[in-house]
DNA sequence: TTGCGCGCTTGATGCACGTCAAGCCGTCGT
DNA sequence: ACGACGGCTTGACGTGCATCAAGCGCGCAA
């Protein structure tokens, strides 16, 4: 453990932090769990703004919506995550939180959660680094969607999410998705028929494969070939000079 | 004010909030005033965190650089906004936060500012503020470069801009740009070329105008002129049908 | 069983934006 | 004054992805 209160969950693998931040929410505030079936939303756009949730099973996206009728998926969320930071600022949430799967949310009273952090400034740690990992991640998600082709945004994608199942020691050599090639298009800003191609092109190089249960099933033999078929792409648009 | 301890700044003009903030801050917690001229860093990706940080004056932006060498400016921050959040995670800064002019900051050692917070809840609402709505912005900008062709997301970056220097009571008809069409055009996912014909169209369509004192000087006859040629570029993809 | 709808793949074609290149302007340092 | 340089604009051309379209396989309901 680190020396200042800034860093308590620092530098530790994932699993535990998040064995340790459930936890520590059972101990020390009042939880209710809700179990929740794939498309049915925790919350949505423009609800009032009480909660906050932790996500305990399945797996979990937020979707954003203009005034002009464009929506936008903007998060992915796996066990251990929060969902409803964005509602803070202003009272009432600005996206709906939408189960993909059926899964299992606390749920938490954000009143009581402030209380809690001020007896417990762990806890506050805990909430505070929830909110800095989804903002960096949020950063990490534009910098793929402005500086990455289409394929590569697809590999960092299965990349992103085999690393999510790892760290939180799951299986990260077989992905089941649990979206349509629209949905993971919505996600990575590309239409569905870009995703099929790309993950063609990533199977005929065999850095993926397709199961005989179904072309939703993937087979990842392995993460750092995602990582290097990216890194590949690079070289090959700097290589034109 | 609202009834709820989450929300005491709730639909409160940016002004007034910002005003308290900061003036809350020099209440509660010491302060380092640090003034940095353009091109200077607050902090630098790597460096130990320690410290969060509140714009007082001028303008900064953030910048990812990945392992290979991309770099993607991930974010714009005015007067009120704080700096350095994405460090709170692992106790190191993920990305450089850069002035972009002339300007000064106000420094706050984050353990001293938890503090204050477990002393004093409106500070820690307010902290809490400015994680939530730099998430939620950082989800409106990633819808923009997902559903926006290239002019539409120019238009709207000027739109932000001009909303922002409203907010805090300067004039939002003309704008001076801080950045270079390549440092607009990496911060919105296209390539310079392309912001400079948007810019031109934009002129041609009188939505802006270029002043006499510079190709970086704009004038904003109407701000709302620009979100209307943001949904005229949606209806036109629209009706091709 | 048949028919329908949905998700997915793959090909053909078009277009928005990237790339390459030329030229203008304003600001430097000498 | 000069050239060098960096930022900006604009044109010509190329390409990556969107669009349009056809066809396959599967689940489901009549």
């Amino acid at each position: 453990m680190q020396a200042s209160l800034a860093t308590p969950t620092a530098h530790q693998p994932v699993r535990e932090r998040i064995g340790e931040t459930l936890a520590l929410l059972q101990g020390e505030v009042p939880i209710v769990r809700r179990v929740l079936h794939a498309g049915e939303c925790v919350y949505q756009s423009g609800e009032r703004f009480d909660c906050l949730h932790v996500v305990h099973a399945g797996f979990f996206k937020t979707v954003n919506q203009s005034a002009d009728g464009r929506e936008q998926t903007v998060g992915l969320h796996f066990k251990g995550d929060w969902l409803g930071f964005d509602g803070i600022a202003d009272g009432h949430f600005g996206c709906d939180a939408v189960a993909m799967d059926t899964g299992e949310v606390w749920t938490i009273r954000y009143d009581a959660l402030l209380q809690s952090c001020s007896r417990t400034p762990t806890l506050m740690a805990t909430v505070h680094g929830a909110m800095s990992r989804e903002l960096a991640r949020d950063r990490g998600s534009k910098m793929s969607l402005c500086t990455l082709p289409a394929d590569a945004r697809v590999a960092e994608f299965l990349r992103y999410w085999a690393d999510a199942l790892e760290e939180r020691g799951l299986r990260s050599d077989q992905i089941t998705l649990r979206m349509t090639r629209a949905e993971i298009g919505n996600y990575l800003g590309m239409k569905l028929e870009t995703v099929s191609r790309a993950l063609s092109r990533l199977a005929r190089d065999k850095v993926i494969g397709f199961s005989e249960k179904g072309r939703r099933d993937l087979q990842i033999p392995d993460v750092a070939a995602l990582s290097a078929f990216v890194q590949r792409s690079l070289a090959a648009v700097a290589t034109v000079h």
